[in-house]
DNA sequence: ACCCTCCTGTCA
DNA sequence: TGACAGGAGGGT
């Protein structure tokens, strides 16, 4: 469950659950997943628990008498879940790929289709994604234009990297672009002022009602600790070709761009 | 600025 | 059996 609302989500509910608890150990069922020098993690505690982009950041302190701080970055993928348990008896092992004991009860991630990643940093600065997280105060509509620049993407593909906007993915880019107005269609580099304007507008409006709802789950496995989200219940347009557009009630559109389902309404998007 | 691939599972 | 799934890095 991995764009911005659905991190977000996981990482609110993490902190009341991790933070202050020592680490005991951490163990890499699935080599795969590791990115990175892994430094020894026992015997710290998790200071906090933040999203960093699409990863969820823990923050840990330092070893009693070792070297400084540490970040470590869980990057979810497609189908990353991270799962805290009291009793560390008898979890679910399918696709468990890592497992953090903690002074009481142990953290849990699952990967499915093991995209998922864990990396390592030994500071803050090395953590911060190379784009602007939309939701960060002192973003403005001026800002996007200049970072759209001249380019040729169309706009859905443009929302998608993460090397400008952090946090947007598959299902979000689909509703901002309806809620904004515009089709996924358009060249980036075409949008206007106004249009820059209601694609920021739009961005902030429709991760804010995620966020709200716990983001966006659509496999009905219920997570240990509520990780339901309920913002599939709003989608306007995402996976639903063919019903009505909920503003002009013309029948939503489902096209593939650079290889992704993109939904819009070809009335109401220009 | 694309297309493919990584991996596993589900559904028509 | 083939299409598709919330992602992104690598190659062209």
């Amino acid at each position: 469950m991995p764009e911005l609302p659905e991190v977000e989500t996981v990482a609110r509910q993490l902190v009341p659950l991790v933070r202050g608890r020592t680490v005991v150990g951490l163990r890499v069922l699935d080599p795969s997943l590791k990115h990175g020098r892994f430094p020894r993690v026992a015997g710290r505690q998790v200071v906090d628990v933040t999203r960093s982009g699409k990863r969820v950041l823990f923050h840990f302190s330092p070893c009693a008498s070792r070297d400084g701080e540490l970040w470590l970055a869980v990057h979810l993928r497609m189908t990353g879940r991270l799962i805290w348990v009291d009793e560390s008896r008898g979890p679910e092992t399918k696709h468990l790929r890592a497992r953090f004991r903690l002074d009481r009860g142990a953290l849990l991630f699952y990967d499915t289709r093991r995209f998922g990643t864990f990396r390592f940093y030994r500071s803050f600065e090395d953590t911060l994604p190379g784009g602007v997280d939309p939701l960060s105060q002192g973003l403005n509509s001026r800002e996007i234009g200049r970072m759209i620049g001249n380019s040729k993407q169309n706009i859905k593909a443009w929302l998608l990297r993460q090397d400008r906007l952090v946090g947007l993915g598959n299902i979000y880019a689909s509703e901002i672009l309806f809620v904004a107005g515009i089709s996924p269609l358009r060249e980036a580099s075409s949008l206007t002022a106004v249009e820059h304007d209601r694609v920021l507008r739009a961005t902030r409006r429709v991760l804010r009602r995620a966020i709200k709802n716990c983001g966006t789950t659509f496999s009905d496995f219920q997570d240990t600790q509520g990780l339901t989200g309920s913002y599939q219940n709003y989608l306007a347009v995402y996976g639903r070709e063919d019903e009505p557009c909920p503003r002009c009630r013309a029948p939503v559109v489902r096209l593939v761009q650079q290889q992704r389902s993109t939904y819009f309404c070809a009335q109401c998007q220009e």
